[in-house]
DNA sequence: CACCAGGCAAGTA
DNA sequence: TACTTGCATGGT
């Protein structure tokens, strides 16, 4: 029979897994459309970024050079039903910007580039924090980058797997040193951390008893 | 009605 | 270094 893994993370994995199936995040999208759409989900329902892509999308402006020469206030218009649509608006004019400036406008240079290069590049955009960062790094440019959030810390901490007392860059680190370098994994498990945490683990919510990932921790 | 959703930057102490 | 606040729409 089937024995679950020594791994603690690999374990958690495979519960979820078992659990949620497949997430799939950003299926078929271009590079190009997890960049900007990367942008537009921050701190916002991810059915409102499908509204304002569309709007892009529908006005044949969904593309780099279609941004590029886009003013920001026109943007703003398309983006609006994802919200702080002037803040996201200059964050997306911004990030196009650096990759016209460091990448000669092209993003396939961006993706080729090494990733310790282009973490810092896009570090380095006003609006482009650690969690955007790494999403568009995985999620667009394919790099086996571990996505770390605020839900990620919540569940694992919740269930005695890491320190309740840690920070975006360490919480990283042990997701990466427990597992392997797999892009594909790592775009699983991202997403199915959001999906149990939506589920079972809400700010208030200690008993979690229903949880997939319940005693995980112990064998 | 309140709360939250696939955060970040700037300001404060 | 570690908090707090502004940004803003739409679903539940």
């Amino acid at each position: 029979m089937q024995q679950e893994h020594t791994n603690l993370f690999l374990r958690a994995y495979e519960r979820l897994y078992s659990y949620y199936g497949s997430q799939n995040w950003w299926p078929g999208e271009t590079s190009f459309e997890v960049l900007v759409g990367a942008i537009l989900t921050q701190n916002t329902n991810w059915l409102n970024v499908e509204k304002a892509l569309a709007n892009l999308e529908n006005a044949g402006k969904l593309s780099f050079y279609s941004l590029s020469a886009m003013s920001v206030g026109e943007l703003a218009e398309y983006i609006r039903p994802a919200g702080y649509y002037s803040v996201k608006a200059k964050r997306l004019k911004n990030l196009i910007q650096m990759i016209e400036d460091k990448y000669e406008g092209e993003l396939s240079f961006f993706i080729e580039d090494n990733l310790e290069d282009s973490r810092e590049n896009l570090l380095q955009v006003k609006g482009v924090g650690p969690e955007t960062a790494d999403a568009i790094l995985l999620y667009a440019a394919k790099k086996p980058v571990f996505v770390v959030d605020t839900y990620t810390h919540r569940v694992f901490s919740r269930h005695n797997m890491v320190e309740e007392d840690t920070n975006y860059q360490s919480l990283q680190q042990e997701f990466l040193d427990n597992l392997p370098d797999d892009v594909v994994l790592f775009n699983e498990f991202h997403a199915l951390i959001v999906a149990v945490a939506k589920e079972f683990c809400k700010k208030t919510n200690p008993l979690c008893i229903k949880c997939p990932l319940q005693g995980v921790e112990n064998r």
